[in-house]
DNA sequence: CGTTAGCACTCTTGAGGTTTAAGTGCTAAT
DNA sequence: ATTAGCACTTAAACCTCAAGAGTGCTAACG
């Protein structure tokens, strides 16, 4: 790729915002007469047309104005945006809904994906952590039925799971409870198959002096490890409606492919921990993302964690022509005030 | 509302299974080709005149043929559908997603609208059933900080509730699992708030013998009880795609108002909710929903439950051109089924 | 008297054609 | 190097027209 001459950079620039604003293509017209440029339409055109030879711009059809490529764009929000800092009012909002009080992991999650949703035309998302990556805080064991038992494992973070599975004996809920603390006791900072790998090598060690309990609990074990919570990962969407109202999504055919892939969230899953470990923020535009749906669709998305743990991302999905320097930085500060929430 | 002729009612039964075929507007020539009657297409037109006086039928425009009301379906559903027999194929999905072992309420519930979207070009709708409402079978508390709380609160039903709340003083495990086992013990049959009435009138009258522990627990129900738990009732949706194929969808306005009645799902539990306890079987046609954005679509919904208890409604939304006689015995069948699995 | 054929009328739909407006590429002059 | 000018392209908007489907009404028919 050729280098770009500083007025061709210049031209770039303006064609882009002024698409982002308007979401026409944009000619040589409007933009001589915007502000910034004394040349001519005649000299922005040949401008244009070298742009497009680069493959930054392109033209819907012979007689249109240029919208920029997904290449267009891509070096727009590497080399050119400017990134405004988020607004007073949406600061506001945000220490509301995301500076209070802790709460389960998927409420803050969820107050994370509402906040994205009402301060952009966007749709919020956020890939909740797999559970099985998570650290364990707590494990406590509840007698349902006969053999029926409900495990529910707290995270350090804060989500909860309700993993209910059967035991080969029937317990009582006193020795539930000796389980329970005997398995607290040791959990250290493991997740669940740490947990069950420590628990099974302690059985072995000590089975010779604690035979008659743990006999049982040895069962108990096996059948709780062997029920792997169902959880996967799994990404939360909130404001899809809001997509609705941009222009390019008016055909009905694209909205239904998007609204596909968001029902199946698996393909958005795919996308979001993709580059999973890369970038804190990343965007991706378009056909970047490699997923046939969301061609016309940008994600901006950032890692929100704990302490020096990734949890998952959070940000929008939007059109390729979004207020890049608008969301990128409050797509930040979001992912920066959830993390701090998460501390806790 | 005039009787009708035994004429009149044929051929409004022929419209509107014709209609309900193609989702086209009717004229007097096809019906006059299609089998059964050997009228005139100028006889029809006399007929089908008077069911539009009657407020049956009605016309796009004055050159089309006739479309049913919801008046004129009203009438179908009640009197003129005659109800297939649900398909072995249907059967032998549902029983093979739905007559497996139980399960989490939620799980269940999540099997039942599966179903519905899959065996049908509709959405698969479920009203959660109100936490508030439901026997409880078990309570236990985990201790997660200080002050920190978890109840895990398990219905008879199998649905488990998760509730973060903070006590006023800090508690150890132990006394958490003896305040658990002194609920479980007088629990009954009784609601969350039931169980807050008795727990709060046992410790008015054993005050005086108790008084160390039961300052502390008192403390602590305090603090329980005060906090609702945060789940109301709620609805489930599967399928909505399905409705993107219906042509009376294309437009991009209804469309929208739909779906914006699904994301925030309170208008439709109001109408789920709203004639709860009539029917065992209900059938909601168009603008009978009350509900603006509903007036294009029906719904079919039946209750379920277990033993004698009314959990919920479950059903399919669907246009108002929706095949009913299909429909309503499979969403009795599947209501059957669910709740025979919730018998458990 | 119920039924039907015939007919004039209404309304939608789609094809074809024209115009308008926007924008381009190229060439020649500055 | 820049720009004015011009011929060219295309989409979109608008019109017209004919075809097709369906209606309501009237008068004839059995």
């Amino acid at each position: 790729m050729a280098m770009l001459s500083a007025r061709q950079v210049k031209v770039l620039q303006a064609v882009i915002e002024e698409y982002i604003h308007s979401g026409e293509p944009v000619g040589s017209r409007t933009l001589s007469r915007s502000s910034a440029f004394q040349l001519s339409p005649a000299t922005l055109r040949n401008v244009m047309a070298d742009l497009e030879d680069e493959g930054f711009l392109c033209q819907p059809h012979t007689s249109a104005g240029r919208i920029p490529t997904d290449l267009g764009f891509r070096f727009y929000v590497n080399n050119l945006a400017g990134f405004s800092s988020v607004s007073a009012a949406a600061q506001l909002q945000i220490r509301e809904r995301l500076e209070v009080a802790g709460g389960r992991l998927e409420e803050v999650l969820h107050d994370g994906v509402l906040t994205l949703a009402q301060l952009t035309p966007y749709v919020g998302v956020v890939s909740l952590p797999d559970f099985r990556q998570m650290i364990i805080r707590h494990i406590r064991f509840v007698k349902l039925h006969e053999c029926r038992i409900l495990a529910v494992v707290v995270s350090v973070s804060g989500a909860v799971q309700n993993i209910l599975f059967d035991s080969e004996t029937s317990l009582s809920q006193d020795q539930l409870n000796r389980f329970s603390n005997y398995l607290n006791a040791l959990l250290g900072k493991l997740t669940l198959s740490g947990v069950k790998r420590k628990v099974l090598k302690e059985m072995a060690n000590d089975k010779r002096g604690y035979d008659e309990l743990f006999a049982q609990v040895l069962a108990l074990s096996k059948s709780f490890f062997a029920k792997d919570p169902d959880q996967q990962s799994d990404v939360m969407l909130d404001g899809k409606l809001n997509l609705l109202e941009h222009p390019e999504f008016a055909d009905v055919e694209r909205m239904k492919g998007i609204f596909k892939a968001f029902e199946e969230k698996g393909s958005i899953l795919k996308i979001l921990d993709g580059a999973l470990g890369g970038e804190q923020l990343r965007v991706i535009i378009g056909s970047e993302s490699c997923c046939e749906e969301m061609r016309h669709c940008s994600l901006v998305t950032a890692e929100y964690g704990r302490e020096d743990r990734i949890l998952g991302q959070i940000g929008v999905i939007g059109p390729t022509r979004m207020d890049y320097s608008r969301i990128i930085p409050l797509v930040n500060y979001i992912a920066d005030a959830m993390s701090r929430r998460l501390q806790n």
